[in-house]
DNA sequence: CAAACTTAGTGTATTTTTTACACTTGCAAT
DNA sequence: ATTGCAAGTGTAAAAAATACACTAAGTTTG
C-alpha cells in the first residue's frame, strides 16, 4: 500500500496550454524558466513534474499555480506526449540540470488546456519560472522540450471545441452582447463569421437569454445585453 | 544524456483497448492475469509498464504483442488515466506484488484503441497472460484496475469516430458490398440504420467505389461488390 | 443642430442535408 | 413454380446552412 508523501513522480509530468482572451486577441500563458547560466532565457508552457500521491487533474491546477499564481482554472487534458527524445535540447538539459533532482529520468508529459478572460487573472512568476507573461498566439516564440507541438495540438483542440459550441460562453462578462459573443468566435477560429447568420445559430442554441437593458457609454446603437442561460446547462 | 536500455518505467503504462469485428458483434480483447494465487483469476485489457527508451505509441504494440502475440494493428491514443487510486484492489495489489519489481510504485497509463477484423488476428497468450481471447463488449467482466472505465471511454470514442465517418472501412474484405458496411457500423452504434439513406451517405462520401463485379453463392439477390477509393485518402 | 461615424439589429430566398418511408428484383433452395 | 431473403431504388418534407443589404440608435464633430 502506497503512503501519501510529497515526493514527485520523476517520469511524469504535466503541462498546461492556458490560453487568454483579451477582446482583441488570444493569447497564451507562457513561463520564462530560469537557467543557471542566467544569459541564457528558455520560454515554456507552465509544466512540472506530478506528485506521487495527486492525480492528474489536481498535479495541472497545482503546477500551473505554483508555477503562475493562477487558480481556479478548469483544466482539461487533451493528450499524453511521451517521445523518448522529447527532451534533446542542449538548453532543455541545462534546465533540468538545474532544478530535478533526477535531471536524466525519462519523462512522458500529460499536456491540459484551457480558456479564460486575461482580465480575471494576473499571473506572478514563482519557483522556477522567473517570469510570466500572455503571449500572442501569432508570435509565439520558440519553447523549451516538444512545448511548441503541444501548444500548436491545444490550439487545433480549442478551436474543435468552439466549432462544436462545446466551450466559449464562460469567457464573457456577466452581461454581454452578441456582437461581443461573434468577436470572441472570430478572435479563436481567426476568420469572419457572417452577422445574422452567427446570431441565427447562437439564439437557436438557448444558451444565452437577452435581459431587458441595454449596453450604454458606446459610441453607436447601444446592444441588448444577454446573459448565460443556466437553465439548460 | 540518458542511454537506451531495456529498463522498465515503473510509473508508466501502456493499455490497449483492442475491439474486435467478426461480422456478428463487437468484441475486445482481453487477457487473463497469471495471480499467485491459482485460484484466482482476473480479467484485464493487454497493458503493461512502458520501456524507458521507447515513445508510448510504440511501447502500446510491443505490450499488445508480447501479452498477445498481435502486431501489426493501428493503435490510436485516447486517454491519460492517473488517479493515484486507480489501483486499489486487493486483487490487483496481488497481482502487482507477483509480478512486477516495484509493486507499490503509482502508475499513470496512457490509454490506446483499435479496430479490427477478428478473422486476421489469431492471439495467442504470452508473459504474464494466462489466456487471452475476445469477449463480447456487451458482455464484459469486471476488469482490473480501472480497466473498465477505460474501456467505455474507448467505446465512446470508437463510436464517435464512426458516427463522423472517420474510421470503419480498414475493417472491410478486399471486396465488400453496402450492406456489409451498413452492418458493420449497426454493431459499432449498437442501432438499426435506414438502409436507403444510409446508402446515400455512404455512396456521397465517395470512399468507396463500385466494381463490376457481384455476390455469388448467396441465397438471395447478389450485391454488388464495392472497394475502398484509394485515390480519396 | 446637422452631418458623420459606428455598431446593432433584422428577413428572405436558395441550397444542402436529414429524415421517413414501401415496393420490386434476382438468386438459391425446396 | 413457389418461397425465402437481402439487394436495390425515389421522393417528399423538414431542418439546417448559406448568402446577402438596409435601417436604427446612439456619440462625436464642426
Amino acid at each position: 500500500m502506497s503512503q501519501a508523501t510529497q515526493d514527485v513522480n520523476p517520469n511524469v509530468s504535466v503541462d498546461c496550454a492556458v490560453f487568454g482572451f483579451d477582446n482583441e486577441k488570444l493569447n497564451v500563458l507562457l513561463i520564462e524558466q530560469k537557467m543557471s547560466d542566467k544569459e541564457k532565457v528558455q520560454f515554456a508552457l507552465p509544466g512540472d513534474l506530478i506528485l506521487d500521491d495527486e492525480g492528474l487533474d489536481g498535479a495541472a491546477s497545482r503546477v500551473l499555480k505554483d508555477l503562475t499564481g493562477l487558480s481556479g482554472i478548469f483544466l482539461r487534458q487533451f493528450k499524453a506526449f511521451g517521445d523518448p527524445n522529447r527532451v534533446s535540447d542542449i538548453k532543455d538539459l541545462e534546465f533540468l540540470n538545474s532544478y530535478r533532482s533526477n535531471p536524466q529520468a525519462r519523462v512522458i508529459t500529460v499536456a491540459y488546456l484551457a480558456l479564460v478572460k486575461m482580465d480575471d487573472f494576473k499571473p506572478e512568476a514563482s519557483s522556477f519560472a522567473e517570469n510570466v507573461f500572455w503571449q500572442d498566439v501569432h508570435t509565439v516564440p520558440s519553447l523549451a522540450f516538444d512545448h511548441n507541438k503541444i501548444l500548436n495540438q491545444a490550439l487545433d483542440r480549442l478551436r474543435d471545441d468552439f466549432v462544436n459550441h462545446r466551450t466559449g460562453f464562460e469567457l464573457l462578462p456577466e452581461l454581454f452582447t452578441l456582437g461581443h459573443i461573434q468577436k470572441l468566435y472570430e478572435i479563436i477560429l481567426d476568420k469572419e463569421l457572417d452577422k445574422r447568420n452567427f446570431r441565427k445559430k447562437i439564439l437557436k442554441e438557448k444558451l444565452v437569454k437577452a435581459t431587458n437593458q441595454k449596453q450604454t457609454g458606446v459610441l453607436h446603437k447601444p446592444a441588448v445585453l444577454y446573459t448565460l442561460n443556466h437553465e439548460v446547462l
